[in-house]
DNA sequence: GCCGTTTTCGGCCCGACTGTTTTCAGTCG
């Protein structure tokens, strides 16, 4: 049975909810809740994981709840976690999710006999909680909650609108004369596909006035913590809003605290405490060890604060690895080595190998928005040596081969012109072909001969059996014509799932046949998700990053593409259109 | 229940804010 991340989370967290009004290990507890919170954050389905048997790779999933998740995905339950549960009424697991309501309260409010959230409404609005000994600021705090609830975003944001909503809170504090600095950070800050809420550290010698002037935001609907270290808003649109105050000195420590991930962050003070240091928003403490007699000795010991992040990671005698990577994905193992990759950049990038242009080749699908003029205009601006006009194929419904043959040339020949006025740029004559069914090419053979190379994608019947669709870009992969699989999963972030397919005969085949898998940089793609992107790179697989433009301005998303494939560890070396020309030629055998 | 640069046993991140606490528990990030 399949289970999504965000439905296993939530199993996970009753069970640690359970065991916490049972009493039961602390640590035991911990883990539920730390395996929970990974695998919210997972960017890959722990269901596809597990058939691909790579669920170890998710930190924190042990031997223990690998096989709970093994019987979850078989039996579509957990008798482990069913037997955990019983004794406890539906009410406590019903109203547990609430923001404020953790297990305690959750225990508290269901021998009160609350049944669901929508009693639980009732009976707040009624007081007849409060006449049971409910307390009244509690109650007025979690009706605010419930109401929020209702209201608040349930999907998570692309990125290109995350940044452009941090930018105007910077905008803000920016303005403020106490504010020294201001940063977002947090799942943004890593680039992660799509962000909950956002987060931003704010260094001040005056932390109690920027608290205030933060909780006095324009479209700041409601202030939901202040204190003088941290804020926490929420706006008109219901975008949670988290700020974090530091002193100017301690900036560093406060940046990398709250930058992440969760699970890096408790890596990395696991393995302070073990080399004597205590890490904290504020710095790094030295304390005792835990082979010392009195450790409460070294708690008072001072912080040293730190200015930047590179201070906070060097005097632990690490590299500092880029926000990227912080996933625990052995990132901090690499940095104390120092070993960590210099991964691929924005400005290492000479190509881009997947635009639209306007020219009416008839295809099946959408034309862009710019001609072939505006298109190299901007790939010069952007530094580019190379660009790869990658139109849809033909509409095979509307044209007969001899027809599709013609439009390619025609496009073939504007190209060529183009090449001859633009000497300091080279324009390929690319297609986007579609991959049909059965895995053959929507081109005929004496078309794909007129091109320089094919990009293949799939772009009909996307949910296709795992063996068929498998069996279909094999196919594809094989025809000799094709040099880049485009957005290889298909997915459309928070709109359509991943294709199901086996993904390590594929990153084979790819590797062996020197076929590069398209990394699309377009926000609401970004295909292939970085975690197959780095299976893939194991297997010997090369990438291009295209941003599959429709129009010029979606020719700076290049730099969300560059963001997956940091995510993925990835080099210069294993983005070709980072080579220089005459290596990239050599590669496409043009 | 997880995990390993002293370890396969014996530890387990750290601090802010809220409510009602006069020293702390619950929740959160």
């Amino acid at each position: 049975m399949v289970f999504t991340n965000g439905q296993i989370a939530k199993k996970l967290r009753e069970v640690a909810a359970a065991y916490t009004i049972k009493r039961g290990n602390l640590f035991q507890i911990r883990a539920y809740e730390n395996a929970a919170a990974t695998v919210e954050h997972a960017t890959s389905e722990l269901h596809d994981l597990w058939e691909e048997e790579r669920l170890e790779q998710i930190p924190g999933i042990g031997k223990s709840l690998r096989s709970h998740l093994e019987e979850l995905f078989t039996t579509g339950k957990v008798k482990h976690w069913e037997e955990i549960k019983k004794s406890i009424p539906q009410g406590f697991f019903e109203v547990l999710g609430l923001s404020g309501i953790g297990p305690k309260i959750a225990w508290e409010l269901s021998k009160l006999g609350v049944k669901d959230r929508e009693d639980l409404r009732e009976k707040l609005e009624s007081g007849s909680l409060v006449k049971a000994g409910f307390s009244e600021k509690l109650a007025l705090k979690i009706l605010i909650s419930l109401k929020n609830n209702s209201k608040a975003k349930s999907d998570r944001m692309l990125l290109p609108y995350a940044f452009t909503q941090a930018q105007k809170v910077l905008d803000y504090l920016k303005k403020s004369p106490e504010v020294e600095q201001a940063e977002v950070l947090g799942s943004l800050r890593r680039m992660v596909a799509t962000v909950g809420d956002l987060d931003f550290a704010v260094a001040s010698n005056n932390p109690q006035k920027i608290s205030n002037y933060i909780s006095e935001m324009p479209g700041a609907a409601q202030v939901l913590d202040q204190g003088e270290r941290k804020v926490s808003l929420l706006t008109n649109f219901g975008l949670r809003l988290d700020f974090l105050i530091a002193d100017p000195q301690s900036f560093g420590a406060l940046l990398q605290h709250f930058t992440g991930s969760k699970a890096h962050n408790i890596h990395l003070r696991t393995l302070a405490e073990h080399k004597g240091f205590s890490l904290s928003e504020y710095g790094i403490r030295k304390v005792k060890t835990r082979n010392s007699k009195v450790k409460s000795e070294g708690q008072n010991s001072k912080v040293i604060p730190t200015k930047t992040e590179k201070e906070f990671y060097q005097l632990l005698g690490m590299d500092i690895p880029p926000p990227e990577i912080r996933e625990d994905n052995g990132e901090i193992e690499a940095a104390l080595k120092h070993q960590l990759p210099k991964l691929v950049e924005i400005k290492d990038i000479n190509g881009d190998l997947h635009l639209h242009d306007s020219f009416d080749i008839e295809p099946s699908h959408d034309l862009g928005e710019n001609d072939l003029s505006e298109i190299v205009q901007k790939g010069k601006s952007l530094g580019y040596k190379y660009i790869g006009i990658s139109d849809h194929s033909p509409s095979l419904k509307k044209h007969s081969p001899r027809q599709i043959v013609d439009l390619i040339k025609k496009h073939k020949k504007l190209i060529e012109q183009q090449n001859y006025s633009y000497k300091s740029i080279r324009v390929l004559n690319l297609l986007e072909v579609d991959i049909l069914l059965d895995g053959t090419l929507s081109v005929p053979e004496e078309g794909l001969k007129e091109l320089d190379f094919v990009i293949a994608s799939v772009h009909s019947v996307h949910d296709m059996p795992k063996v068929r669709m498998t069996k279909r870009l094999l196919k594809a992969l094989e025809n000799p014509y094709v040099k880049v699989l485009g957005h290889p999963t298909n997915r459309l972030i928070e709109k359509r799932p991943e294709s199901d397919i086996d993904w390590e005969v594929i990153f084979k085949l790819a590797a062996s046949k020197g076929v590069a898998l398209e990394i699309n940089a377009s926000p609401d793609r970004l295909d292939l998700p970085d975690q197959l992107v780095r299976m893939a790179k194991s297997l010997g697989v090369k990438f291009v990053i295209n941003t599959d433009a429709h129009e010029v301005a979606g020719m700076e998303n290049m730099f969300f593409g560059v963001a997956v494939a940091r995510r993925a560890w990835l080099t210069k070396e294993d983005v070709i259109n980072s080579w220089e020309w005459t290596r990239f030629a050599r590669w496409s055998k043009i």
